[in-house]
DNA sequence: TCGAATATGTACTGATCTGTACACTAAAGG
DNA sequence: CCTTTAGTGTACAGATCAGTACATATTCGA
């Protein structure tokens, strides 16, 4: 058996849609950068949509499941976790091929709210934010939504600026301004 | 003469591809939409990249002189105006018809950092990141650099996580963390 | 060896895309 | 009055878009 040329795709797709934008990407192109036939495709996805869809889905998966093990492995405490996650950004940013949040631009491309691409995007971002949530209480802070919320805004904007501004600086000053909102948050650590 | 023909197609313009999206619009619906007729379009504009640009030019200049003048209208000193922001940011993000950042948008969309609509996007959030820094040395703060960045942050996370998540919380939570970074940063006010 | 499943290649449909061609109209100004 | 300027309307070219049709090939378990 092959190993599961459906997933190659999606996984490929993922790369392409990334590099080159969701609607500049045709389908005729994904089939000749894929090397999977139109036909397969459309037997797997009945719709590019359905394909987009799946590839988002792999991107969130792979983007949390390496944001959470890179801030366990840089960082002890929930505190310093919390931390860590801006080192890890600077890292990403720094690679190669980086272009910034898929799912802000997934969310650009498509804006309408009910779209189920929009739908998906808006989730990825609420499991970030429960998960700096969930840091933040276990690290004792007295309002945990709160501080993870601003957490939040200086990774988003660091993956905006970084992309827009260049990949110098937003990381280190997002970090720097996260370490001042911790030292300063209510809370009895 | 009519009162300029070209500058009310511009407006138009904007308005749909701020609503729409860029490639999701297509010349023949901004014939439609803005009365305009596709030959007169083309006479203007070469192409449709120029016909963005110039949105673009609009809505830079639109949007920098809607926020400075918002923060002036706060606020006295310019402290109180770089906390201020986010006030008006929150103005803004409750308004009808609130789509996010056409800049981040745009970036996304044209990805290429040399193509000349990315170049435009990010002259925008570095024309902001200056006026900042301005207000940031004005005010006396000893890294204004640093400070008018972590500002900038805030700024960019909010309007992505209110186009994302919703518009509650995002423009407190970014006022409530700048004032902390405010009453933290060093220098001699 | 048969049959089901999964793949391929390619031509096609009908829509939509950016941009052009061409003939026409309205009006202002010297 | 006549030229210039700015506009209209529409048909079209050539490319590309998402998605389908159809005939063929490969693989693998029963």
């Amino acid at each position: 058996m092959r190993p599961n040329k459906r997933d190659e795709l999606v996984r490929k797709a993922l790369e392409i849609f990334y590099r080159d934008g969701f609607n500049a990407t045709g389908m005729d192109r994904l089939v000749v950068e894929t090397g999977v036939s139109k036909t397969s495709m459309y037997k797997h996805f009945r719709t590019k949509e359905d394909l987009i869809l799946a590839a988002l889905r792999l991107r969130d998966e792979n983007f949390r499941n390496w944001l959470f093990r890179e801030c366990e492995n840089r960082a002890d405490t929930p505190e310093a976790q919390m931390l860590a996650m801006f080192d890890a950004l600077a890292a990403w940013f720094a690679q190669d091929g980086f272009r910034g949040c898929m799912f802000i631009k997934a969310s650009a491309e498509f804006q309408d709210k009910a779209h189920p691409i929009n739908v998906q995007a808006a989730e990825h971002k609420r499991l970030l934010l429960n998960w700096l949530t969930g840091l933040a209480q276990q690290a004792g802070f007295a309002a945990p939504e709160s501080l993870a919320m601003q957490l939040l805004l200086l990774k988003e904007g660091a993956i905006v600026a970084a992309a827009m501004l260049g990949i110098d600086g937003p990381a280190q000053e997002a970090k720097q301004a996260a370490r001042v909102l911790l030292d300063h948050a209510p809370g009895s650590r």
